[in-house]
RNA sequence: CGAGGUGUAGCGCAGUUGGCUAGCGCGCCUGCUUUGGGAGCAGGAUGUCGGGGGUUCGAGUCCCUUCACCUCGACCA
């Protein structure tokens, strides 16, 4: 069929392009544009609605664990910015700056908040006396800008929306133990959520967050083998606390400092949704953050009864879910393809046949399996077949996951896995920098994490010989 | 920021050694018709040829300059 092969065409085959691909995907299911500002995409109402759906679980799991949200400046007045050594390194090279008020200069130029951790502090060293006044549980949705030198949707952006969560507590073990707390919040919105499974673990001196003591990472594995650090956790220590002097009398009237965490969760997860569960006919979403998790699509609309008990259907089902009905003139296959792309979890199909039946053809976008259901009893059906996608989409990611993650306890088995096997390699390592920066450079992998979950591969480091005392995953990084 | 590539209608592209009114497919609009996997017919609308400057009787085409985007590296969520 002519027009079919045109349809392959616009969506170019994930193994002849993954970038390309990807780029396909994201454009034509209309999740973004690109604007005028260089760097910067437009996010549009379907891409917009997954972030909302991502906000609105993942706002309730930071609301069940103790945490209150704020809004702060978007402006960093520089002096602030420089107040923690290792952070304002970290991120002067890549912050935007505002240098002039109207057409006054500015006695100080501001940044455009690459992240927040400053304006954070500066507050806490404000609000913070007493014992009493911890813990500080303070989150908030934003956008941030980094002056990235090149940009792609979702996974790096020049201004790009995210939450950052900025704990503040009275001792090292509570600020740990929050730090933990969070990166298995992320592990489980990753799993529950997005059907995603990640890899729980300790970031490299080299890869942690700038002016964290430790950044705690999930790491997920896309669809061609590389990984996605999808989102972070960091403690840190008192240092932001001794820079900022956010000190509190405990209980025995002593002064102390606070003990601080801050973690992030970013418009880059919807990169990862996109790469770990599409396919080459487009989009495959999570029924649980899927903006439409059910379309329905009536058959010879014109006929009598059909379009009727088309909005029965909907007007019954949108008590549950997310439904649109599509009662557009286009033709019904055209509407099949155009909802498959943009990752429809469920379609039911209604017509002329099914009405003397009573019942409604459904087809699944994960499978392609195509089932009738009868129409009493319709909406516990549909919550069985969403939940039974969420349940696939999560089983399939994890089987291919674990099919590409590989052992090396030598240098040249090491190698031939970078360069031949797209995925993870589990080696020993021994903890230091120039055996990460010889990885990097000879291989092209860099150290994704030291997983929670240590297990011994070997004794020795793979790159030097010397004893290990690590087991890191290396790979190759979006 | 290094190396390479691309800019012509909403999208994808053609446009010969400079030549006349800049074209094709898809999409879009109107009408009829059709409807269980991207229908058909008829009619119609749409362009500062990325921007600026230059050469020329004449520039989409040649020269200079600038901007944007893409791919691969270096850097990050």
């Amino acid at each position: 069929m002519a027009a079919k092969e045109k349809l392959v065409e616009a969506i170019t085959a994930m193994d002849q392009d993954f970038t390309q691909w990807y780029t396909d995907v994201v454009l034509k299911s209309e999740l973004i544009d690109y604007s005028s500002v260089k760097g910067c995409m437009i996010l549009r109402p379907y891409g917009y609605a997954i972030w909302e759906n991502i906000q609105k679980n993942l706002d309730n799991m930071f609301k069940e664990t103790g945490h209150e949200n704020v809004a702060m400046p978007m402006f960093i007045p520089e002096s602030l910015l420089q107040k923690e050594k290792d952070h304002v390194e970290g991120f002067a090279p890549e912050v935007a700056w505002v240098t002039h008020g109207g057409s006054e200069k500015l006695a100080e130029r501001l940044c455009i908040r690459p992240t927040s951790e400053t304006l954070f502090c500066d507050h806490y060293s404000q609000i913070i006396q007493s014992w009493r006044d911890l813990p500080k549980l303070y989150n908030q949705w934003v956008s941030v800008v980094r002056w990235e030198k090149t940009t792609r949707p979702f996974l790096r952006s020049t201004e790009f929306y995210w939450q950052e969560g900025h704990t503040a507590h009275a001792t090292a073990e509570e600020a740990v133990e929050e730090t933990i707390r969070m990166l298995n919040v992320y592990a489980d919105f990753y799993r529950d959520y997005l059907a995603i499974p990640v890899i729980k673990g300790q970031k490299t001196e080299k890869e942690k967050f700038a002016g964290a003591v430790d950044t705690y990472t999930v790491e997920a594995m896309m669809h061609d083998g590389k990984a996605l650090q999808s989102a972070t956790s960091h403690y840190f220590g008192d240092g932001f606390a001794r820079a900022f002097e956010i000190q509190y009398s405990d209980k025995n009237n002593k002064l102390q400092y606070v003990h601080q965490t801050s973690w992030g969760l970013s418009t880059r997860s919807i990169g990862a949704i996109i790469m770990v569960h599409g396919d080459d006919n487009g989009l495959v979403l999570p029924p649980r953050i899927a903006p439409i998790q059910v379309v329905i699509v009536p058959i010879a609309a014109h006929k009598a009864g059909v379009l009727d008990k088309a909005n029965e259907l909907k007007s019954e089902l949108s008590s549950s879910f997310r439904v649109k009905l599509d009662d557009s003139d286009k033709m019904p296959g055209w509407k099949f393809a155009e909802y498959e792309m943009k990752g429809v979890p469920l379609r039911l199909e209604i017509g002329p046949r099914d009405l003397e039946q009573n019942q409604c053809v459904a087809v699944r976008r994960d499978t392609g399996e195509k089932t009738v259901l009868k129409l009493e009893n319709l909406e516990a059906e549909v919550q069985r077949v969403l939940d039974e996608i969420h349940d696939t989409l999560y089983q399939r990611a994890l089987s291919s996951l674990n099919s590409r993650i590989y052992e090396a306890s030598d240098w040249e088995t090491m190698s031939r896995m970078i360069a031949e096997k797209p995925g993870f390699v589990r080696a020993m390592w021994c903890g230091d920098l120039e055996c990460e920066l010889k990885i990097k450079d000879d291989l092209g992998a860099t150290s994704r994490c030291m997983p929670l979950e240590q297990n011994s591969v070997s004794s020795t480091c793979v790159c030097c010989g010397k004893p290990a005392t690590k087991e890191v995953i290396w790979g190759k990084a979006y």
